[in-house]
This record gives structure tokens, sequence and C-alpha cells, in this order.
DNA sequence: CTTACATGTTACTTGCGGTAACCGTAGCCT
DNA sequence: AGGCTACGGTTACCGCAAGTAACATGTAAG
């Protein structure tokens, strides 16, 4: 094992699985999220064994690419999420970001969203939750960081932080997906509006007064 | 077409529906979201075709399915919605509620979530979230409705209660699934998290002193 | 020249969604 | 009776996509 050749050659695996994802990027941006291994392979000029023999199985692929997606959109939110200025101005920058990303590539963030599992035969354990934690986690797992580095919570607000972050990105991706869907009204509306449901304004409304069944 | 006749079968048939409907209830909570059609004619002692003359395909099944739990859901969330306590109280109580119901029945849960769409060779049109809105719409309209009915909003209210009304649904899904996959905490913990964060706990606490990277 | 290894291919198996064509039995009509 | 349709059901099949086995080829090292 030495690894002189080691290292040449992986740098030449390392090209090439790059380029596989860049060519399975392409096909789903065109086909959306039921791409096919057979899709993808001709794409990329090849045949599937290889992206086999590269990715392990559909998962691999998956994940490889749910990894360069998400790592770049975690990195523009963190950006906006960083930024010198109020708190409110942050939030609203984070989810104008996520809502012009996925408005930017809706296939990608569809493929993104739904792993769309399915084992033929072997169904092992299956714990819920247990696999496949796409994208929604590691987003809901930053902004817990975010907001446990940034905010003050009292005793419990590593807890209440990590409730927060998988709540917030909940939230934030419910609405978008709805959003995307009928456009019922502009961006930034949508930003006010999220903005304003976790500034506490739900609470400070009042009752209405008379309902259709009074 | 006399109607006398026609009543009797349809009795017949909706009572058969109704058979195979609970048969597959049971074996999606056996075998998961990955239930095959084969799997649940065979616990329904008959054969696919059937299934399909009723169903007309797996999506066709899936919604089925999915409007009975969905229908139960609902009901006891409004429920809780409509009980005369406190807005705050109310919310809390809805949320439980959920929590409970998918803490319950992880498998059902996750098979109503999950569609786990991918048309072979039809790919129609495909709008992005046009198509395959399961569980998740439904009670966002749905409380979207609550939130309009009985919170004053002003002017735009219909439009920020469809908002929130996603938005909130999201969050409570998305925190939902991460607990019943990590279970961080209690259940009445979480709830009280979440409402907290709806209640613009996150507006209202401070800055925090020094951060890692000053 | 041969060995070893990575790269790529063709051709296959399995399993699933979905369908076509066939089979038996109940009723009803002439 | 005998034959007609209508309905509940089955077997056997198609197409497709995931995943794999076995075979081909180029190329550097001994």
């Amino acid at each position: 094992m030495d690894t002189t050749q080691r290292t040449d050659q992986q740098r030449s695996a390392d090209r090439r699985r790059r380029e596989l994802l860049e060519a399975a990027d392409r096909v789903v941006l065109r086909d959306g999220p039921g791409a096919s291994m057979n899709a993808i392979a001709a794409e990329a000029g090849i045949t599937k064994p290889i992206l086999y023999r590269h990715f392990g199985d559909k998962g691999g692929l998956y994940a490889a690419l749910a990894k360069r997606h998400t790592d770049a959109l975690l990195g523009a939110l963190r950006a906006a999420l960083d930024a010198p200025a109020e708190r409110r101005e942050r939030v609203e920058a984070t989810l104008d970001t996520y809502l012009a990303a996925i408005e930017a590539r809706p296939q990608v963030y569809r493929f993104l969203m739904h792993p769309s599992e399915g084992g033929p035969q072997g169904d092992r354990g299956f714990d819920v939750g247990a696999y496949s934690f796409p994208l929604l986690r590691r987003m809901g797992e930053e902004l817990a960081d975010v907001i446990e580095e940034r905010v003050d919570l009292g005793p419990d607000g590593q807890q209440l932080a990590r409730v927060w972050g998988h709540g917030i990105v909940g939230m934030m991706h419910a609405a978008g997906d709805w959003w995307l869907g009928e456009r019922p009204c502009s961006r930034p509306e949508l930003v006010r509006a999220l903005a304003d449901l976790l500034w506490g304004r739900l609470a400070a409304a009042g009752d209405k007064a008379g309902g259709p069944s009074f």
C-alpha cells in the first residue's frame, strides 16, 4: 500500500466523481426528482455500473448531491444570519435567502426534499426518522447552533435552541413549499408575514369579535 | 339506470372499500411506508387488480388512506383549537394533540408524510408542488381557516392567516419529526418550547454577550 | 510477455406499479 | 331448461428502474 500512487489515483477518482455529480445535477435539473440512474449515467456519457462503483447506491448519490447543495445553501444562510444588523433584519434576510434559492431551482429543491426512499426488499429496521435526514435536519441543526451561539435564552437555552432551529426551518420549508405551488403573494410579503409570526404577532393579536357560528 | 339496485351495489362496494382500507392500514402499520400493493392485497386476502379497480392507482389508495387519517387527526386538532380556553392553552393543546398522534403511530405518520411519488414514464406537467399535497397542505389550510376565523389580524388578515397556517403546521411537523427521531426531551417540554417560539420569545430574548468569534 | 489493476461495457436478475385477458357464479329474461 | 349479461376474482403478463455479475480493454510494473 504505497501512498504515492494512491493519492494520484484518488485525485483522478475525485475528479471523475465531481464530473458525475455535475452531470447528475444537470439531469436532475432537467428531469426533476424522478431522474433515473440510467439517465444520469447517460448524461455523464457512461453507464450505470460506474455510478454504482462511485456512490454505492442511489442513496449514496443522493447524499453526495444533497451535500453539495446543502453546503452551498447553508453558506448563504450563514452569511445572512451573521450579517452585522438587527436580529429582525437578519431573520428576514435569511428567510429571503432560502426562498430565493428554492424559487431559483425548484427542481433541485424538490429532489432534495423528497428522498423518495423505498428499499425494495431489504427493509431493515426503519426506526421512523432514523435514516434519510436529508436537508431539513442539517439546516435545523445549523440554525440551532447559530441561535444558541447568538441569542441569550437562559438556562435551558441549548435545548430551546435546537427545538427552535428545527421548528423555524420547518416553518420556512412548509411555507415555502406552499408558496412555490400557489404563489399567493410576492416573496417580500411572505418574508414579512413569516417574520411577523416569529415576532410574536400571533400572541399580540386580539380575538375576533363574532364568528360565523354565533 | 334504475337507482334501486345501484345503491345496493354501491353499499357493497363501499363496504369492500372500507375493508381494503383497513387492510392497507394494517400492512402500512406493519411494513412502513414502503408497503407494496401486493402486500396490501395479500393482507386483504385478494389480489392486486382489485385494489386497482377500487382506487385507480397507488396514489388513489394513498389519498383515500390519507383522507381517513387526516380527517381523524383534523377532528382532534379542531377540538383542541376550539376549546373554550385562552389562546395559549389552545395552542399548546393543539401541539400536544398532534405530537401525541405521531408518537402513537409513527409508521402511519411516515407513510402519510412521504407520498414517494415518481411518475414512471408519464411525467406530465410536474409544476413542483402542484400535485401530491398530502397531509401538510390540508392541515395548513384548516389551520389557516381557524386562524382567520378567530384571530383579528387587520386588513391583510386572510393572507397572513394562510401563510401562518402553513408555517405553523410546518414548524410543528419538522420539530415533531426531529423529536420522534432523537427524543431529546419530553413531549410537554417540546410543546412548551414551540409555544414559546410562537409567543415571540425569540424577539424578546436579548443578544448573547460575547460570541466565539469576538 | 505477462501480471495486476482500474475503467468501462453488455446482459442479466429482481421486484414493483399497472394492465389485459380470462374464469366462475349469480341472477334474469325469453 | 338454456343462454345472456354483470360482477368479483385470478393468472399471466408488460414496462421500467435499481442493482449486480461477468466479461472486455487499456496501461503501467516486473
